[in-house]
DNA sequence: CTGTTAGCGCCTTCAC
DNA sequence: GTGAAGGCGCTAACAG
């Protein structure tokens, strides 16, 4: 039984030392009503005195509750992903809430975290991080029967924490058109995959939908994928520049991340940024502004803090069952204007 | 009861359903020795057939272990944790362990952490990254009596991984001196503060001693501290080229942000790199590359996936508690060589 | 306001 | 090789 060195004092051990019985110190202990304020102060003193806490294990057992909320994200852009987990750690722990993080690094993973679905009955909800789901593995997460919510990508019938994917892109889109830009490409995601209808479809509409209404073409291989890396961004742009139909004079990246790498591609081409390319990114990197490029800026920690708090009060509220919902929370998208975008001589 | 849309099959189920006792189930299912094929592949089935995973709860009540492993970590240089935080999730999810994260984002979630102790009974054993701890925090995680482990940052008594943060400075200083320079300044971490004998602390003193051997002399305000961060870097590097005694030609900075701040800091005074002064920095960032920074790169996700698989293995080893251990771990840095360094002309 | 008691779901001796 | 039964530490009725 010498499990380490300290000896965990249990609930009985408070009660003894507090001369009351178990019940009271558990109902001390989380601020039940039912107890007279002298009674509570010696609890408290005694559950201090032998550095007691309450083992979650046991407590979750009872109540079904682990006091913990599990958060899924693949790994990708570094970046996005350590801004909403801080901000969902933020939140959670505001709330007493334990974040449990879960990877899915590879293909290899993410099969078997659905197989294996180790969030099951180790977490109360579950928070997605721009993690495009298909029909059968969102159906698995459903099944956990938890509170779910989703940050960045939409997701049908949980409550999401976004921007206004279509309405950020058109802002970075419209900039350039503002700015005398006709020949204006696109750098996004994977239009043929599974993303096809997540974040990179959506901001490749706004992008089409900015072009259309400016009456402006966009030409065939204009729509390209930098796969929201720096270097399939930078990849990008090498094969933009040697466009058979000529170079664009602007290009839209929906990530900053893939911005970095436009520039690289421009540097090793021997063109300037912005006077022979302007380039736009989304999401306000942090080192966007170190590289001075204009970006459309995104609160990420914000979506994050939003999503966990709202998982929290629905467990509070609710059953804790996930429940069908369809309200989401837009964020606010603006543009940060800096040195990558200039006007088109 | 009704906890959500699935209704949870448990032991007594799988039992019932396989014609046996529950303990041989939970012998079967755990693959123990006294069972036999036929009993044990009746089981399998029976357990597949109800989706059965046994509550991680009510066997860690039992057991006094709850696989998993808090890990925690300051806010500071994102890169540098999502990385690590990888390799960590990696490893400990092969092991079958939950990954708990704590983030201490500043003064005061640090205070409330240590006073309140949120990882007492809800993990099996602790990983520090990059976090330099006083005394008292310490003695408080050590009180825990868990097996514990230090990533990056040194820590007395614990094990483990982390670069010879002395050699790799040197490497990188080095490298400036055979290029030719002499004039080198370093950009690193508060010397005044309590991270004097931590990483910057070490760092610095590579730089020095590769400094001495050369013959050189340190000039006054050549240590400058960049606080880690891109913006630091840029402020540094603003202050030292308006160094009174004169600008040095070569700048050793202790991580790739601070590099790429100094790259905006001569960007801005007009000055390129590294025609005019060369820059080396530390980490290998992902973004290194994209800026063309030459840098002493050090394996990060292998650096969290070594503690990880070493507290799992005490965990299995030992009882479980806290040991004090003097094996460390060092980890394999090795300089890249990019375009932001050259010959002194 | 406080105490008694029955589980929560599982593991683990101890018999058989 | 298998089963019965006693907890692990806590919460939630139910009594007083």
């Amino acid at each position: 039984m010498v499990r380490g060195v300290v000896q965990r004092s249990s609930i009985v051990d408070v009660a003894r030392r507090a001369g009351v019985s178990v019940a009271t110190v558990s109902r001390a202990l989380r601020d039940m009503p039912n107890v007279s304020q002298t009674t509570r102060d010696r609890v408290l003193k005694a559950a201090e005195e032998l550095q007691y806490a309450a083992s979650p294990l046991a407590s979750g057992l009872v109540t079904g509750r682990v006091r913990s909320v599990g958060v899924i994200l693949p790994y990708a852009g570094r970046w996005f992903f350590a801004e909403a987990v801080r901000g969902i750690a933020e939140a959670l722990r505001e709330e007493g809430y334990d974040l449990v993080l879960h990877v899915l690094a590879d293909a290899r993973r993410r099969r078997e975290f659905f197989s294996s679905l180790p969030v099951r009955r180790r977490v109360d909800a579950v928070i997605l991080v721009a993690l495009p789901l298909d029909v059968r593995e969102a159906d698995l997460l459903r099944s956990l029967g938890v509170p779910m919510a989703a940050v960045a990508e939409p997701m049908a019938g949980v409550h999401g924490d976004r921007i206004d994917n279509v309405a950020a892109a058109r802002l970075a889109v419209q900039h350039l058109l503002n700015l005398g830009h006709r020949r204006i490409a696109c750098i996004g995601g994977d239009l043929d995959g599974p993303e096809r209808f997540g974040i990179p479809g959506l901001r490749t509409e706004g992008y089409r939908s900015a072009m259309a209404e400016a009456g402006l073409e966009v030409e065939e291989g204009w729509e390209i994928d930098g796969r929201f890396t720096a270097r399939g961004g930078e990849l990008a742009m090498s094969s933009l520049l040697s466009h058979p139909g000529g170079t664009p004079t602007a290009v839209f990246c929906q990530s900053d991340e893939m911005a970095f790498g436009t520039l690289r591609a421009l540097r090793r081409a021997g063109l300037t940024c912005p006077d022979d390319v302007s380039i736009v990114g989304v999401d306000d990197h942090e080192l966007s502004e170190t590289f001075d490029v204009t970006t459309v800026a995104q609160p990420v920690p914000a979506q994050g803090a939003s999503a966990a708090r709202w998982v929290v009060r629905a467990l509070q509220e609710g059953t804790g069952a996930h429940q069908p919902v369809q309200d989401v929370a837009i964020h606010p998208a603006r543009l940060v204007l800096r040195g990558s975008t200039s006007r088109l001589p």
